[in-house]
RNA sequence: GGCGCUUUAGCUCAGCUGGUUAGAGCGAUGGAAUCAUAAUCCACAGGUCCGGGGUUCGAGUCCCUGAAGCGCCA
């Protein structure tokens, strides 16, 4: 069966849907990348709920695992303490992008305990044709193991020499410097990330799942390959021909490793003490927890479901659907199905995935401070609805990467809702006010003719596109929509209808339609972005004095003789001194200086250009005429203030010292991440007299490979331009108070 | 290293199974209009579709190859 969208609501079945979105790792803050996810899964449920369907939205935080479980013992904390402080933070996000998530939950609760353990118990005791068939095989496994810290190492917290080229501090997986792959037990002299110790191998019995059984791989195929209830692909194609790299011929499934041992913060496997879940086993379980948290609590029966979790979920009709980054694929379409499957729950109807948002063209990155930070935007009075249309309008169903630049930010939102859409009321409220006392034509139907056959007719296709996630091409059909609008209200001139009004009673009655059919079709246009834009549409809809609309009111009308309220407008645009404010230009919001020109705010430099406050180049000797850089070009410099952790000679070279420096960056453990940098200083310092100082680092030069190791960066110091060294070698010193990690610019 | 993705007007992107002079929005330029918290309409100008080979009557679209950027390798 192929839903049809041409049909309304009322003549479609309606379903029943619950639908997920990637459970965040508790260990940070969102991201963009977060809200951009929820942004297009609210898009999708706000648009099947105003077709009235009925959607269950859930999500949660993910908890558990060694990274928090280390995070929480460095912060002094429990690991629970931690994760419900970054809990504590999530609403705000979440209610300031008008995201409208059911239910949240974490992985660490009752219920993702009684379904982990549910899900296990039932692979493990798995009976096929009245023999046991068990999916948990038991297996020894080697493993690193620190001896101080007592516990098995995730390869994450092991470094050591490149086994290759030798290049120190390299993690157990590929080398960055000469990028070889290696496993971790390749590693020369390896070391605990967290004690420093060396590391041991110790044998330890692991539980695994055994993906590599035929019937699953077999099951893998046929569902990632199949289609789903309404006769579409269950996954994306790009995403199937992902998973035949996985599930081909050449039979590359692998069983999985599902246990840790303890210390761990996870959950207990059943009947083996001290081995926990993986965090990756209990992660999407939190799914189902999170929905049975809802159902638990009442709040499903409050939002019309009256059934219990497990009737729901076991459910014919009830459709499971799931928005996912491109990260994750692996474990949503290949372990979590496989999971579902043989413990007799109900496997995914879709997976829908989506790529990465990048800014300026960047990959997102804390430590290059390239971010936006989505609480920054809300806090200098963004409005999260240009957000949530910017994302709608580079979306699609495919699996990309989408890019946020300012100026095409800017450019869109200010060009597409202000001057097509909130124009359109704007321009015609005044007239209905002044000349009609608010009041519509009494010729509803005729004026509805019209506005259905600029947008109405169009309603369908743009149903289309929101149920296949095409919310690009969606937000393009609009504005068309819009422009057709925008073209009728120029053609009929109603200005100078409105002039002849007082005495001409025929132009008084074409000034009346011609609002009416332009608000009419304000309306439906409203209704047509209310998934996009729930508070724009909720304020236009109290503008035109209706209640809140449904899809289906796309087909009815403003009735005779209406009355709408007095224009207020609906929307501001976007100030460039907010985009400013949000990379960051604007330090304290009053840098007028600061401001920078537009072409200079694109895709090569948007984010990275810290603060403009650089002085502007002065014509003098050491810039001649015609070689300017502009400050784009300054701006490819990141400049910080190191601090020189340590200094030492290098063996072998007269000119060189090795500089330990702290620019205070952090890894992805949030351990500190030192600099190893050579410089070329040794005739004017000793080394004992550096350790303690602050200098200037060029932090994103290209790291260098020298006979002596990488140096990655390269600390400034005055010399005289002949390369006299007579005149002496100086290094760069900021003023007091400078703290590593502060910019220079 | 292996695999994959991307590269189309100044910017952001459409271009399905190959088919007449390659499209849109924004921006630029010129004009119209002045109802609108400057928002609109019209016109016009912009492209060796990353480079190089090949298949074909015909390629942005298929094949090979190179470059640049990005991602994944559980």
């Amino acid at each position: 069966m192929t839903a049809d969208f041409t049909t309304s609501p009322a003549q479609e079945i309606k379903r029943k849907i619950f639908v997920t979105t990637a459970l965040p790792y508790a260990n940070g803050k969102f991201h963009l990348g977060h809200m951009m996810e929820y942004i297009q899964a609210d898009i999708w449920v706000r648009f099947q709920r105003m077709r009235g369907h009925e959607v269950h939205w859930v999500c949660a935080d993910d908890t558990h695992g060694a990274p928090i479980m280390i995070a929480a013992e460095k912060a002094g904390k429990s690991p629970q303490d931690f994760v419900a402080e970054i809990a504590a933070t999530r609403k705000e996000y979440l209610d300031g992008f008008h995201l409208s998530i059911d239910n949240w939950h974490s992985t660490d609760s009752p219920e993702n305990v009684e379904l982990a353990q549910d899900i296990y118990r039932k692979l493990r005791d798995f009976v096929r044709d009245g023999k046991p068939a068990s999916f948990i095989e038991r297996r020894s496994v080697e493993q690193f193991y620190d001896p101080v810290k007592g516990m098995f190492l995730p390869d994450r917290y092991i470094k050591g020499e490149c086994p290759k080229c030798g290049t120190k501090d390299q993690y157990g997986d590929s080398c960055e410097n000469c990028s070889a792959v290696y496993a971790p037990t390749d590693l020369k002299n390896p070391y605990s990330v967290l004690s420093g110790a060396t590391p041991e191998m110790r044998s330890s019995e692991h539980f695994f799942f055994r993906l590599s059984d035929p019937q699953c791989v077999e099951f893998l195929r046929e569902w990632t390959e199949g289609l789903d209830r309404h006769g579409k692909k269950r996954l994306q194609s790009e995403i199937i021909a992902k998973t035949k790299e996985w599930l081909g011929e050449d039979g590359k499934m692998g069983d999985w490793d599902i246990s840790r041992d303890a210390p761990y913060f996870g959950i207990p496997l059943p009947d083996a003490p001290g081995k926990y879940f993986y965090v990756w086993l209990d992660a999407p379980v939190g799914y189902l927890a999170s929905l049975k948290n809802y159902f638990d609590t009442g709040k499903a029966a409050k939002n019309g479901e009256p059934r219990s979790f497990e009737e729901f979920l076991k459910a014919e009709d009830t459709e499971q659907i799931h928005f996912i980054g491109k990260d994750i694929v692996y474990f949503h379409v290949l372990f979590w199905p496989a999971m579902l499957k043989y413990s007799g729950y109900k496997t995914p109807d879709n997976v829908n995935v989506h790529g990465f948002i990048t800014v300026g063209g960047e990959k997102m990155s804390k430590s290059r401070g390239t971010g936006i930070d989505p609480l920054t935007y809300l806090k200098i009075g963004m409005n999260p609805e240009w957000l949530r249309y910017y994302i709608a309008a580079k979306l699609n169903s495919h699996v990309e990467d989408i890019d946020f630049t300012a100026e095409d930010f800017m450019a869109r939102v200010n060009s597409d809702l202000i001057g097509k859409f909130v124009n359109i009321a704007s321009r015609t409220a005044g007239f209905v006010h002044k000349h009609f006392a608010g009041e519509l034509s009494p010729l509803a139907a005729e004026t509805a003719t019209i506005s259905h056959a600029m947008v109405g007719a169009k309603a369908s296709e743009v149903a289309a596109l929101y149920e296949s996630r095409e919310f690009g091409k969606a937000t393009r059909l609009i504005m068309d929509m819009a422009d057709a609008v925008n073209l009728f209200y120029d053609t009929a001139k109603p200005w100078e209808m409105a002039k002849l009004a007082a005495t001409d009673p025929q132009a008084r009655f074409a000034l009346l339609t011609t609002c009416s059919v332009v608000l009419e079709s304000f309306r439906q246009l409203a209704i047509l972005l209310t998934p996009i834009m729930p508070t724009l549409s909720t304020r236009a809809f109290e503008f035109l004095g209706v209640r809140q609309q449904c899809w289906s009111d796309i087909t009815s009308s403003l009735p005779a003789q209406h009355v709408i309220h007095p224009y207020k407008h609906l929307m501001s645009r976007v100030e460039e001194k907010q985009l400013d404010e949000l990379f960051g230009l604007l330090p304290d919001g009053t840098d007028k200086s600061a401001k920078t020109q537009p072409a200079q705010k694109g895709a090569a430099s948007g984010t990275t250009s810290k603060k403009s406050a650089a002085p502007a180049p002065q014509p003098d000797a050491t810039a001649k005429s015609g070689e300017f850089i502009s400050i784009d070009d300054f701006a490819k410099v990141d400049l910080r203030i190191a601090k020189i952790v340590n200094a030492e000679h290098v063996e072998g070279s007269d000119k060189l010292l090795r500089l330990t420096l702290d620019v205070g960056e952090v890894d992805t453990l949030g351990q500190p991440r030192l600099r190893n940098v050579f410089s070329g200083i040794k005739s004017a310092y000793a080394p004992e007299n550096l350790i303690g100082q602050f200098t200037v680092l060029v932090a994103n030069l290209a790291p260098r490979k020298m006979k002596f190791g990488v140096s990655d960066g390269m600390v400034l110091a005055a010399s005289a331009k002949d390369g006299n060294n007579a005149a002496g070698l100086y290094l760069l010193n900021p003023h007091t108070g400078a703290t590593a990690g502060m910019k220079v610019t």
